[in-house]
DNA sequence: CTGATGTCGTTGACAACGCAACCATATCAG
DNA sequence: CTGATATGGTTGCGTTGTCAACGACATCAG
C-alpha cells in the first residue's frame, strides 16, 4: 500500500510532498485574510487596495498607469478598473489622462490617499513583521526567496515573468 | 549578495524582506492561477472544487461533514454550501443525513464524482509537479514545509492587535 | 493619407465568496 | 421535562473579481 515516495520523477497521490503543497495553501490563505483583516478594521482598506496605494505612492509623480498597476497588484485590467474606482470614490486617488498616450489613464495619489496610505503602512509593516518575517531566520527568508521566484517564473503563464521592473525602491515618501 | 538587513527589529518601507512577501504572493497567484486553469481546461473543476473531491474521496465511505470540509478547503461555511451545490449539480456529489447528528450534513462522493476525480487528479499532480515540487530540492521543500507551517500558526491562531502566539502548541515539533 | 491591426481602459453580465440572519437540532442547567 | 444556550448548515445580500465585447487611440503598411 505505502509506495516509495521520493524515488521516482512520478507524484502519486500519497506523496506527503503534495503536503508541502497544501500547507503553502492554507498559510498563504491564513496571512493574507490577517493582513486583509487588520488593513480593514484600522484603516478601512483591503489589502488589494492598500498594495495599489503603494504602487502608486512609490512610482515618480505618484501615478502610475493602470496597465502596469495591474501587473504588480496581481489584478486583471477590468479588476483595476473597479479598484481604482473604489480609491476614487474615496478620494484617495485621481484619475488622470496620460501625457504621452491619449488611450492611457494614469492613477494619482491625493494627498488624502498619501495620508492614508502612511497611517496603512504602520499597520502592514507591523503584520508582515509580526506574521512572516519573524516567523522565518534570515536564511530561511533568503530560501524562501529563491524558491518563490523559482514556482514563479515556473508557473508564469504567459511571459511576464520575472520582469525585474522593480528599481528604485525609494520606498514610501516622507 | 545578501546583505543582512537584520539590523533592527521594525520593517520599514524600504526593507528587501518585503520583496520577498511580495514574491510570495505573486508565486502564489501565478501557480494557483495555472493549477486552476488546467483543471478547467481538461476536466472543467475549479481548484477548490476539486480540492473538495479530494477531501470526499480520501475520507472514509467517501463522505464527509460539511464543516470538516470547510477547514480542509479554506472556505467559509456557506462557501462549502455553494461548493457542493455546484458539484451536486454537476452529480459528482450527493447530500445525505448525517447519521450522528440530525444537523448535520455529509457530501457523499458518487461513481461519477470518483471518476472525474481520479481523471483530475492526473493534471494536479503533473501541475503540481511541473511547477512546483520540480522548482524545490528537497531540502529546500523540507525548509519551505517547515516555513509555511510556522507562518500558518503566526497568522492562524488569534492574537489580532495583541500579543504574540505561544510558540508550538504540540504535535508539531521542531 | 488611409485602412488594417494591436493596445489601453471601461462596461455589462456573471461567478464566487464572506457575513449576518436564520432555522433545526444538540446539549446542558435546573 | 423545560428552557437557555451552542452548533451545523442554508439563505439573502453585498462585495470583489473575471471574461468578453466595446470604443478610443496608436502604429504601421501601402
Amino acid at each position: 500500500m505505502t509506495e516509495s515516495v521520493t524515488t521516482g520523477r512520478n507524484l502519486t497521490a500519497s506523496d506527503p510532498r503534495l503536503e508541502v503543497w497544501r500547507t503553502f495553501l492554507q498559510a498563504h490563505a491564513r496571512l493574507f485574510r490577517r493582513l486583509d483583516e487588520e488593513l480593514r478594521e484600522e484603516h478601512g482598506l483591503s489589502l488589494p487596495e492598500y498594495e495599489a496605494l503603494v504602487q502608486i505612492g512609490r512610482a515618480p509623480e505618484r501615478r502610475v498607469r493602470m496597465s502596469h498597476l495591474a501587473q504588480q497588484v496581481l489584478l486583471s485590467k477590468s479588476g483595476v478598473t473597479r479598484l481604482i474606482d473604489r480609491l476614487v470614490a474615496d478620494g484617495f486617488v485621481e484619475r488622470s489622462a496620460c501625457s504621452h498616450d491619449a488611450r492611457g489613464a494614469e492613477a494619482v495619489l491625493t494627498p488624502a490617499g498619501l495620508e492614508r496610505l502612511r497611517a496603512a503602512a504602520t499597520t502592514h509593516l507591523r503584520g508582515i513583521d509580526r506574521y512572516f518575517v519573524s516567523a522565518l531566520g534570515a536564511d530561511e527568508l533568503d530560501t524562501l526567496a529563491r524558491t518563490m521566484q523559482a514556482v514563479s517564473l515556473r508557473a508564469g503563464s504567459d511571459a511576464a515573468a520575472g520582469e525585474a521592473c522593480d528599481p528604485v525602491p525609494d520606498g514610501l515618501p516622507s
